[in-house]
RNA sequence: UCCGGAAGAUGUUCUUAC
């Protein structure tokens, strides 16, 4: 069984799941007798491929073949439901685990603190974080990174730098991902030159800056209008940016107006040797609809297509937005519909902005169907949705019918921005 | 003789009062 999980678990990292799947079942017919590392490797493969029944089948079927869950898969399950934003139920799965005498170790936390951080609940993790000390267990790199990260991006620098002091303190070693929390942060609150500090520290210590903390600086650079900062920063460093990179520039180029330098850009990846990936391709469109090109913008998408990349969510959306701020709704609707037959799934941004169309030209009566087929879709309206609408009300001034969502927005306990 | 588990980067929607 060894070897089988062996292979199992190469052919799951290679993402060959209906071979790995068909292995298991001749496994289990013809023997030799799967392990709890055998379901685990399935379990694990499936929650990479964010089928989370299909996890708990496993699961199941493991316990009803007579066979104790240990921590390892306990912590798998848990960490494939934090990491689709069900933590709730990541954190059920703990307690079933307690209830068999199983005792988390700080990677169970960690993963429940991270799923906390993803949906924006910094408080929670730090809830866990205050159990694990005062149960006697001591944090890590990893759990002081997921909460450095969540506070870094709720521009909570300064308390980021607080839990980085207490984890030296403690004695541990930041790595990459630590130091590349803290650069974000400070990029997102403004204050480049603190970023640039933590930069030049970790390479002091010993710690090599890779990519991604490249592309973070670029970034931070970038948005704030410092193209040429960024393109000297991308001289001197001895990192191989990527397409990420590169975007990034891409971006700042866009958001200072300047099309030409975008485009020249672009025209860079081919000389090193990079291949625009779908957030390049959005950037243009977006790009060109900022410029009212509107035109080109739908060319770029279906150039897109021609290209072999297939449009993802986003940009479906960042079209179908351009389409409807231009007025032209039902060409908007034309994608949407496109979008089903491509199999992509429309998400709540696609619909807040067809609903932000409908709602720019009074055609509220148009809505209702929308947020029907949201429903069916099982989404549900959030605050944006929301304000789209009242605002829609309120230029026909039904003022009424503003204050009525306005109501049923609190009740179902959103916050009013 | 390490068969299974955790953290970081780019693109999208509403609002944001001179």
């Amino acid at each position: 069984i060894y070897n089988v999980n062996r292979i199992l678990n190469g052919l799951c990292k290679g993402r060959h799941i209906s071979v790995a799947f068909d292995l298991f079942c001749l496994v289990l017919k013809k023997g030799p007798k799967p392990s709890v590392i055998t379901y685990s490797i399935l379990v694990r493969c499936f929650c990479d491929e964010n089928r989370l029944d299909d996890a708990i089948g496993i699961f199941e079927m493991m316990l009803k073949n007579g066979k104790n869950p240990d921590l390892i898969l306990y912590s798998i399950l848990i960490d494939g439901f934090c990491k689709e934003g069900r933590v709730e139920e990541g954190s059920q799965i703990l307690d079933k685990a307690l209830k068999c005498g199983i005792k988390p170790d700080a990677v169970v936390f960690s993963s429940l603190m991270g799923g906390y951080v993803r949906i924006g609940n910094v408080e929670q993790a730090f809830k866990l974080f205050y159990k694990m000390l005062k149960e006697g267990m001591s944090p890590n790199v990893v759990i002081y990174s997921t909460l450095m990260n969540g506070l870094s991006q709720r521009g909570c620098i300064l308390e980021a730098c607080g839990i980085f002091s207490q984890m030296l303190k403690q004695g541990h070693e930041p790595n990459v991902l630590t130091y590349s929390s803290l650069i974000d942060g400070f990029c997102n609150s403004g204050d480049l030159r603190e970023a640039f500090n933590v930069y030049e520290h970790m390479m002091i210590s010993g710690c090599a800056p890779d990519v991604v903390v490249i592309s973070l600086l670029v970034k931070g650079l970038s948005n704030v209008g410092r193209l040429f900062d960024a393109l000297r920063f991308l001289l001197k460093t001895a990192v191989e940016p990527n397409i990420t990179v590169y975007n990034a520039l891409i971006n700042g180029w866009f958001r200072l107006g300047e099309l030409s330098n975008a485009l020249k850009t672009c025209r860079l990846l081919a000389v090193h040797n990079l291949d625009p990936d779908a957030a390049t391709f959005t950037l243009l469109i977006k790009g060109m609809e900022k410029k009212g090109r509107f035109l080109e913008a739908s060319m770029l998408f279906f150039s897109m297509i021609k290209k072999g990349f297939m449009p993802d969510v986003i940009a479906y959306c960042v079209l179908i937005d351009g389409l409807c701020i231009h007025g032209n709704v039902l060409a908007g609707m034309k994608l949407y519909g496109m979008m089903h037959e491509n199999h992509i799934h429309p998400d709540i941004f696609v619909y807040n902005v067809l609903i932000n169309g409908l709602c720019k030209k009074g055609l509220m009566k148009e809505v209702p169907k929308l947020l029907g087929k949201l429903l069916r879709q099982g989404l549900k309206p959030d605050i944006v949705t929301y304000n789209t609408m009242i605002g829609g009300f309120c230029s026909l001034k039904k003022i009424s019918k503003a204050i009525g969502l306005y109501q049923n927005l609190l009740r179902e306990g959103l916050k009013p921005t």
